[in-house]
DNA sequence: AAAGCAATAGACTGACTGGTCTACTTTAAG
DNA sequence: CTTAAAGTAGACCAGTCAGTCTATTGCTTT
């Protein structure tokens, strides 16, 4: 398996495609015609649509690693900050996508989380994962006596996170980002307070 | 179109299905199966999938609007004791199902609002109910000092809605109603708070 | 140059999809 | 008793689904 082109030009279609309209909605064939390749060629990568979907979210979860990183442990900022930038950066690809495509994690996670263990078990690792991004920024903030420290940081990390994915949720059904705003106005002026 | 039993079981089982399966999972002939009633009654009631999806919606936003009128209207409890049994309600049905199904109509958003304006504009409607209802509650709080009036009521019942629906998303891939205690515990600590 | 594997290519399969069609049975009205 | 409509019944349709199969091409190693 050396050239990974074909590969890769696979999973950025299907990525894209499961964003838009959801894994059991998007077919193979769409996938193959999207990208222009025949399906000898996907059978070659991947074992099944199962293997294909978990690879999709494999390299998501990758690459949103990476952005999260740069956005969160960006120590020249100061933590409150940094997640500032973080929704700011949602709310934008929100509008970019005219409220449509939301959290790739999320839809699958609500889609498929009841019909296969493989894909609640991977989708359920990439939450944990943002997570833990959460919960060193909030330490940090704990730190700098920024936020008060009487909640603890994983409860306040997995209310984020949860409070976010609601956001988009409605965001998407609403066709607004207004739900993202209104979530993140009061989560820093009610959640996130310095101590008294 | 008097014998509406016929129409009845076809729209449970489809909730049913629809509620673990989702939308697109859920084929006609596995609705048809599950309550023995055959193709020509089914398009008899229904004119096509998209018809009999918009109708399960609608019948399962009515039920549950009853259950949250006696829940979150009840004058003989206060209104942030209304809250709480809501909460309570909905992560005892968590447990019922295994956090398997998680909220029917948060599913569908998810799943169908870039998939077709339709559903999206029937969920959105459904949502938007709720919160009406969150923000009625609220007020009398509100009126009752037992929550600050600094923070709108519509923008707090934006807030709990879409932290709630994040948290039921968050409990099925962990398959866990922790999130769900989480979001309420936090939420009921800093943000649902008596004025200073 | 030969051999062998990686990769491309797409026709093809059986199962299943939403939806149509015709025939039959039941019910209600005149 | 007749007639028309409401409802039941399921065979059937074209299209699509995930997945298989065989043939061929391109590259690398010997």
């Amino acid at each position: 398996m050396k050239n990974t082109a074909t590969r890769d030009k696979l999973i950025d279609s299907g990525a894209q495609l499961i964003s838009q309209q959801g894994y059991n909605a998007t077919g193979i064939n769409a996938v193959l015609k999207t990208c222009g390749v025949p399906k000898g060629s996907f059978y070659h990568y991947f074992s099944s649509k199962e293997d294909f979907g978990l690879a999709v979210i494999e390299r998501f979860a990758a690459s949103y690693d990476e952005t999260l990183v740069t956005l969160l442990e960006d120590s020249d900022t100061p933590p409150l900050e940094r997640l500032r930038r973080y929704f700011a950066a949602g709310r934008e690809y929100m509008h970019e996508c005219n409220h449509a495509t939301g959290c790739l994690i999320g839809n699958l996670g609500q889609e498929l989380s009841g019909q296969s263990d493989t894909f609640r078990d991977a989708l359920n690792r990439v939450f944990q994962r943002w997570e833990q991004r959460f919960v060193r920024c909030l330490q940090d903030a704990q730190a700098r006596g920024d936020i008060a420290t009487h909640t603890a940081p994983e409860a306040l990390a997995s209310f984020i996170l949860t409070g976010w994915e609601g956001a988009i949720l409605r965001a998407k059904t609403l066709k607004s980002a207004q739900p993202m705003e209104q979530f993140e106005t009061i989560l820093f002026q009610q959640v996130l307070v310095p101590p008294p």
